[in-house]
DNA sequence: GATGAATGAGACTTCATTCAT
DNA sequence: TATGAATGAAGTCTCATTCAT
């Protein structure tokens, strides 16, 4: 991602903010390996253009990963100003985090981008402050009692990654349907008073942080996405 | 996967298997794109070899999965039999669904093999006995008592398929636990009581079969993999 | 080169010499192939402006040749002045010549610009001042008895094209050393009272001119370069 | 070039010497950046076979350096068993490496070659052989009082890189004249009492042994090539 | 005039799959 | 029947050059 663009000429930046447009469509659409010049074209650019703009694939999917996690917090904000308690925000904000795109674009996203989500770029930036409210609301949950408290953020942030998970060959609305309905099975599941305290150190945020932060290059760990 | 595998001279069936544990290996490693000369030389064979045995890459996921489904139901008619009540046999048998490596293959195979799973071959048989086992033990669970009814086997079977999946990037030991530990949040969600009911039609083995049968080729839906 | 620079405006003749002295580092130290932005960049222009000044890539080439011609001549003219024989001054010239830096221009520029050595513009003038120049030392130190007289001019021409070659991978230290001694060599070579006197034809000035002449475009004969 | 393909079916070490061939005849015409499609179809192959047999370009320039310093020294070997003195050997054997076509080639290959001269492969085999060959002529000449002695074997090998050098945009036969006569100078050059004493350190084949071995990868060096 | 954005052709590679040995 | 060689389509990326600002 890099740079975000502060200053391009104004013809850039539109032609910037199409291509990650397109991107993120054309992404959720046909999967990680979509073609960059099917890419292109959708955003009625020449792949010259998106090359000089991301100057490969990976710094593509930081840049819509990037403005993903940007639009997330924005609506995680707006759910703790507006929601009475940090359990109502938290579980708003999950519920839009599960929404159909959203959940295929980081299904897609995810795997490519988790090395580069430490860095300091501005990809850093954004999903630390994604990451900050989410602790917020996950730590206000459990003081206010209303969760369960043998589950760390780092548990529910991969919760999240793994529950927006779009079932592959799915058609959209029995996915739609899915999605919504196993997120209220997990809420019940992270509320107070679980039937079987878990006995494994919690996943904090910190200790997801510390992992990220080691990863290496050149890992081509399963991904689950090809 | 088609109806191979009965009359097979004994070195032919011994590469088919070699092939097919050599596949499984390599895919929930290296993911759904795993060259085929790699899996080839992990089990020992030439392409050729390989190619005569699975005409197309198609043809070998089936096979894998084949392989998997009839494992996992062994596995939980063996827990049917052990223990004293159906939610016991769920839980267990859910337990053994989400080792990590099992969990990998779903993943990567579930893609590539939706829409054969439903044809007639070996394969939709063997789906059929697992989907069938698991339909027990839901029922069995619910009219016990100790399973929400507000869900039907379908909805098992996706929480499946989306549980199982493995979060890319994440080294072994911290997939291994946040699984283990995801798990067991969502079998506190599918308990009876829920505080609050889903709304929505429950979606019932006959619904997800349905759906499968319908599936068109050449459709690159979603996949969330590659 | 073409016609330009005669009458431009002060910037924009900053802008060119700018341009060529860019280029003409850029392209000793990265080869042939050094990309049209980096050689903007280091000048401190614009792709856009630089190709203003050079319409296209040989353009710039014959540019840098022009300067580089120039630069020997009048090395080559002092040297004449300065030195009591022509002998002298022919030795003086052939290692200054050699400078490493030369020496690398030479072989890079070379092959994109012999055919238009020959043709009217500046560059052609250029290149018959530098040549003429040659020639009358060649012819002198013949005269004088100092060198052998089986070679022609464009015997001595075609040394310089050969051995102004800068070897490929060798260090700097190295490689001017190298390109030192094996010019004193060389010289040595040059001496009157060969050993044994060449029978072929020498190549003369006017040899190589005509041949030049005739040179077609589009033909991509054996550059070794690129 | 790693293994030179000791047990290749008969059909592939067929195609790969094919490929050598077509090759060497297409570098030698259009230098180092020939397409790689041109040499396979050249050599009657699809790129596919091509790249199988030589992963990358510069493995398939190994495999032509490699063929090409195995014929010469043969004919060096050739050369020292019929020649009365080792002078004489030198003499014909730099003659016979001075023919045009080799000159051409090896322009080509070296610079991209370099870096694997000294590895263990067969190619560092090939290349110690030839080295050695040298090395015996040279040292033995210098021994007879033929040769100069302040020039190492090193020194010898920079100049044949120098010298093999063809003379881009020049026609075969002007080429071909001046190749002949050149090395005539350098070979006078190269004999006892030279007029002036070189005072620098002469190279060794040692030195440039050490050299070749600290070259680094990622090194884009001037190269005069491309 | 200067700038730097956009274009698109073309090079390099990688595999899935077919086929000769 | 097994093998591994050959094929060629498809995708990624780089740059020379043109053109809007």
């Amino acid at each position: 991602m890099t740079e975000e663009g502060a200053e391009l000429r104004a013809d850039a930046r539109r032609n910037r903010e199409r291509i990650i447009a397109a991107a993120a469509a054309v992404l959720a659409e046909r999967g990680a390996d979509a073609p960059m010049e099917e890419i292109a074209r959708r955003a009625g650019v020449g792949v010259g253009t998106l090359y000089r703009r991301f100057p490969d694939r990976d710094a593509l999917f930081r840049g819509v990963m990037h403005s993903l996690l940007v639009r997330l917090t924005a609506t995680g904000r707006r759910a703790q100003a507006e929601e009475p308690d940090a359990w109502g925000a938290l579980e708003r904000f999950l519920r839009e985090t599960a929404k159909l795109r959203t959940a295929s674009l980081i299904t897609v996203l995810r795997p490519r981008v988790v090395r580069s989500l430490q860095a300091d770029g501005e990809l850093g930036v954004a999903r630390r402050a994604w990451f900050g409210l989410l602790d917020e609301m996950v730590l206000g949950a459990q003081r206010e009692g209303a969760m369960r408290t043998d589950l760390g953020t780092g548990d529910v942030t991969l919760m999240i990654a793994v529950f927006t998970r779009r079932v592959p060959g799915l058609p959209e609305d029995l996915a739609g349907r899915s999605l919504e309905r196993h997120l209220e099975v997990l809420l019940d599941g992270l509320r107070a008073t679980p039937r079987r305290v878990l006995t494994s150190e919690p996943i904090h945020a910190a200790e997801l942080e510390a992992e990220a932060m080691r990863s290496h290059h050149g890992d081509h760990q399963v991904t689950g996405s090809s």
